[in-house]
DNA sequence: CTGCACCCTCCCCCCATGGGAAGGTCAAGC
DNA sequence: GCTTGACCTTCCCATGGGGGGAGGGTGCAG
């Protein structure tokens, strides 16, 4: 399988497929006698597995300490749940942030009118110069 | 005013006064003969705009508007509004993907044991595939 | 044998920021 | 007057997690 086909089958695009590899992530690819990758099975499921992590947030580096710990039959399952307890905390630090945000912007828009006139406290807020 | 004290007057550092003159969100600021940029205090001001703004998450280009919206006296508080509302919306949006990001880790986290054994659900789930 | 779709590597771009090197400037202290 | 140290300057590189595209090779179908 090539890299485009595992691509398509891992929802992982090509460009990324080959960063991976070139960091680390995966292991380098198969080649053919032309140069180009071919793609295992396990490759495939490498790869879901890499993307599903990518989507619950996780960075590179947490997704290689989860490859490890899953290509570890003797692991403790303690250490898979820290990694996750990590991120739900990692997640958690900056949703609260851009909730404050959120909070704040909130206010300010609703004590704008809105209207054809210059007067905003939105603008006034950001003035002020607050620290 | 040298970049040194402007940046510990302003929060903003000397770094990123020079970055947000480069690319124009700040005007060119003066210089002494020994070519060293001088700030005035209108210029400290736009600075605490500036971080004020960054503080809520405003991108560089959204911030270009807001100052224009801010030099100018005839605008009018419905453009800033927008401005504002839109930030929302797309802090909102990052919230929502997080939080659903968190929703999942935490069930998968609440359902692994967490102790010496290598039974995951964590890792189970990882590893299905799902698209 | 030609055209097309695919593959390769390499480089640059995004955003906002930090780090650091190499060199110029200025004031205080001796 | 000369040194020291704190500042300033520009320039390049790195981050993370990608995207775009150039220039060139490969492989298959018509």
């Amino acid at each position: 399988m090539m890299i485009g086909q595992a691509a398509a089958a891992t929802g992982v695009s090509a460009k990324m497929i080959r960063y991976y590899e070139s960091i680390g992530l995966l292991p380098a690819a198969g080649r053919t006698e032309a140069g180009y990758r071919v793609y295992t099975p396990v490759d495939l499921h490498t790869l879901r597995f890499i993307r599903r992590a990518r989507d619950l947030g996780f960075s590179v580096e947490a997704i290689t300490e989860l490859l490890t710990l899953w290509r570890d039959r003797s692991r403790q399952s303690a250490d898979v749940k820290r990694l996750a307890e990590e991120q739900i905390a990692l997640l958690q630090a900056k949703i609260d942030a851009m909730q404050s945000m959120v909070g704040t912007l909130a206010h300010l828009a609703h004590c704008c009118h809105g209207d054809g006139r210059p007067e905003c406290p939105i603008l006034d807020d950001l003035a002020a110069g607050k620290l």
